[in-house]
DNA sequence: ACGTCGATCTCCT
DNA sequence: GGAGATCGACGTA
């Protein structure tokens, strides 16, 4: 947890820090894990893109205005997107998780999802559909409640790729902004561009079995 | 009280 | 690749 806390770092930096980390979710119906591979950067005040822009303030987003290390769920579309609050509370910045790799849990998470193989955590409202993150999980802190962020059994990306960040139209310089950050290759990225690495963009693949199941 | 609008997903062609 | 679903939060009245 000490990297979401160093102040030295930018936002932009913890959101590729994230990459590779372990996300795990603890419910009644058991476990959940996965490696994060795509996040995005918003940057609060300055940010036209970020809900927290012009250091707006309303009762949806108060968990920006919380210290690092506060989730922040909001939903949208019928679909729960989780973010980490990541600066201090008079910074509100966020960074969204878009996608990640299945770890453990993978039968439940098929079940909540009544889906298969890629379709299983690649978007922003499918990863918390399958691992049972919701409203409740709004304003707690990561590794103090049911969900928890591990740097131990990480994961180190073997390229980090920069795009502009998904479905934000008509923000100006944030439209184009290269705010959002994917390992390299790995097949579980939401909006997928350039080819799918084997080893599924990850620098050591220790006894792992890869493989990529073509969906659509 | 009501109209608008998404940091999306699914199904269909 | 595109339309429709869908729903809560927010701004305006």
């Amino acid at each position: 947890m000490d990297f979401l806390f160093d102040s030295n770092m930018t936002t932009e930096e913890i959101a590729q820090n994230l990459l590779g980390c372990l996300l795990i979710k603890v419910t009644k119906e058991g476990t959940c894990s996965g490696w994060i591979v795509e996040t995005e950067a918003y940057l609060g005040e300055l940010d036209e893109a970020a809900h927290s822009y012009a250091m707006k303030r309303t009762p949806r987003i108060e968990s920006m205005y919380k210290e690092a290390g506060t989730i922040y769920v909001y939903s949208m579309h019928a679909h729960q997107l989780l973010n980490i609050v990541v600066q201090e509370s008079t910074i509100p910045h966020a960074i969204l998780i878009r996608a990640i790799e299945p770890h453990t849990g993978i039968e439940l998470m098929t079940q909540r999802r009544k889906k298969e193989g890629l379709l299983l955590t690649n978007g922003p409202g499918k990863l918390t559909k399958a691992m049972g993150i919701d409203k409740k999980d709004d304003g707690t802190l990561i590794n103090k409640e049911s969900l928890y962020l591990s740097q131990i059994e990480r994961k180190k990306p073997k390229k980090i790729d920069k795009t502009a960040r998904i479905g934000i139209p008509n923000k100006g310089v944030w439209t184009d902004a290269l705010l959002r950050y994917t390992v390299s290759g790995n097949p579980y990225i939401s909006v997928k561009k350039g080819k799918l690495d084997n080893g599924f963009g990850w620098e050591c693949v220790n006894n792992t079995i890869m493989r990529i199941e073509e969906t659509k």
